[in-house]
DNA sequence: ACTTTTGCCTAACACTTGTTAGGGTACATG
DNA sequence: CATGTACCCTAACAAGTGTTAGGCAAAAGT
């Protein structure tokens, strides 16, 4: 059962690489945390750098395969853009901790793995505005500049893993629906 | 000309804090930035967490200032939020390395200043907030999720210091305008 | 000329960091 | 009973951390 193990430490790094950060987490902190001694973690990971890199593609790759169905699968361009932003919402609040790492500690990922990192993320940004060019072919959405409105998209949902609660009464797919809203009567043309 | 050279400091403590992170940034390291040995910083900081909080509360100061002269000033709740935006998008982009700071290090505060902070933050939010109240009582604005709109207005704001450019095409003041147009299309009713 | 201040240095401190080596105990399998 | 293995330990390493003490040389002030 070394990879359920694996797991379990893998959750509780999340945690507390939110809240502290990679590098203000200790390998002695996060064993306490699992009620060991820190040797004994390295029976189940390889090194701290596997951590960060597990945490940040495991949610870079869920983005990238969520964003890959919804170019695949749905045609109308609001209905992509829509989905996409559902997808991506859920994502992140089903793995709130995860998703914080994954927007704010890649940047210590090892020079190799960073720039497969960057990689994927552009790809990800790709797929995005893939939709929007989708849109302003389709004559919906207005043609201004595509990139600021992918940052802009992009800012918002990624910044919901930083107020995001559980226990709060806003629901994920509460949370997708004002935000494509927003983000709807942003884009739309309206004669 | 302590205070000369002790800007000089911060300065360079905002580029590495910014790019590798306030525990990710070693005082040697920035000492060797300056051209310095460790040691000598100390004549003209107190610590290291002094350079933080610095830094945190300059950027954010500035906010609170900006959003203070607009509720005193403008009238109307358009002009208002338009205002509002301009300055934050010209304090982001005026101090881009600082601004990351801010956002993403404010954390590593010492837990005294760490409350104090989150109380500046509140505080300017509160600012927000108010303005998009006065646009919901003077009509233009449709009330829906006060909360929610002003978080995905500041996630839109605050991200701009991840990919803003000082040497690109696109000016701060164009920055401004854009996001107002995308932000207010949003929030104003369209009969 | 002498004194003070400025601006930096080296050395050291006490501690924390990620990681490896090697061992020991409890339990399952033969 | 013997063997293996799952699971965790202590001890140690080499390197890096923020910070203080004390000193030395050049420049500035008198």
């Amino acid at each position: 059962m070394v990879d359920r193990r694996r797991q379990q430490i893998i959750e509780m790094a999340c945690k507390r690489f939110a809240d502290k950060g990679f590098i203000g987490s200790s390998m002695r902190d996060l064993a306490a945390d699992m009620g060991l001694e820190a040797a004994s973690l390295y029976t189940y990971i390889k090194s701290k750098d596997d951590l960060l890199e597990d945490i940040c593609f495991s949610i870079g790759n869920k983005l990238i395969n969520a964003i890959a169905e919804v170019n695949d699968i749905y045609f109308n361009a609001e209905e992509k853009l829509r989905m996409a932003i559902k997808n991506h919402v859920e994502i992140i609040c089903a793995n709130p901790q995860a998703s914080k790492v994954f927007t704010h500690e890649w940047r210590h990922l090892q020079e190799a793995k960073k720039t497969e990192f960057i990689t994927l993320r552009n790809q990800y940004e790709q797929g995005i505005t893939e939709i929007i060019d989708t849109g302003i072919t389709e004559q919906i959405f207005i043609e201004d500049d595509k990139r600021f409105a992918v940052l802009t998209i992009l800012s918002a949902v990624n910044w919901i893993s930083e107020w995001y609660n559980p226990q709060g009464k806003m629901k994920p797919n509460e949370i997708a629906q004002k935000l494509a809203d927003f983000v709807f009567t942003g884009l739309k043309k309206t004669i």
